[in-house]
DNA sequence: TAGGCCATCTGGTCCT
DNA sequence: AGGACCAGATGGCCTA
């Protein structure tokens, strides 16, 4: 079974159809399809070392009776869906470099990179309202803590960091429980709405 | 080997 | 009509 794909090129995305029968390779010819999925978008993944490629399952076969218009629709449509993909990936990438950086150079899944990315703007946030706040309204007591936090955390924004435990499990606030010079800014309780999503 | 993450295909729905 | 968006399904890769 896994024969059937695995001598298909990885570098190529001639994963379509391979399974059909021969009344469709008669119209829709390989280099047919091969055509179709190789108009732009396909650079970028060649530029990519070939680590990863992945291959269209049993599923990604379509009807064999399917009509050679119809067969030429959907495939124009997968490579705009793939585009579409690649797109948000390369967003996701962006997003992940304006993040602090793992210290051990992990790279952040999807749902880490969003909720991370989440966290991070509100501990921004937090910080300019707080420095705000601490700019505008009168000293506060010998005894508050919240002056002297807000410009330990701003005088030292410049490097967030952020603990990492497990990748693969996002759980805890810990996790991406912001540290700034000694402040974890997880101190509000509902700092990570995340368990929501 | 199981589980997590991911890429891809696919058909449906909405929008232009 | 065709494209964008979405969610479900599927299988590959990787790691514990």
């Amino acid at each position: 079974m896994d024969s059937v794909f695995s001598d298909v090129d990885s570098s190529s995305c001639d994963y379509s159809f391979t399974g059909t029968d021969d009344e469709d390779s008669r119209d829709a010819s390989p280099a047919h399809e091969h055509a179709l999925l190789h108009q732009e978008p396909q650079d970028q993944e060649q530029q990519e070392p070939l680590q990863k490629k992945r291959r269209r399952g049993p599923r990604a076969r379509t009807d064999p009776t399917m009509h050679v218009a119809k067969k030429s629709r959907r495939l124009k449509a997968n490579d705009r869906e793939r585009n579409r993909m690649h797109n948000l990936n390369g967003a996701l990438d962006a997003l992940r470099s304006v993040l602090p950086a793992l210290p051990d150079d992990t790279k952040l899944t999807k749902i880490e990179t969003l909720r991370f990315a989440h966290n991070y703007i509100w501990a921004l946030s937090e910080t300019i309202r707080i420095h705000d706040r601490a700019r505008t309204a009168p000293p506060p007591s010998p005894g508050s803590d919240a002056c002297s936090w807000a410009s330990s955390a701003c005088s030292s924004a410049s490097s967030p960091s952020y603990s990492t435990s497990e990748p693969g499990s996002p759980a805890t606030p810990e996790d991406y429980g912001f540290v700034q010079a000694d402040v974890v800014y997880s101190y509000r309780p509902t700092f990570l709405p995340y368990d929501s999503y």
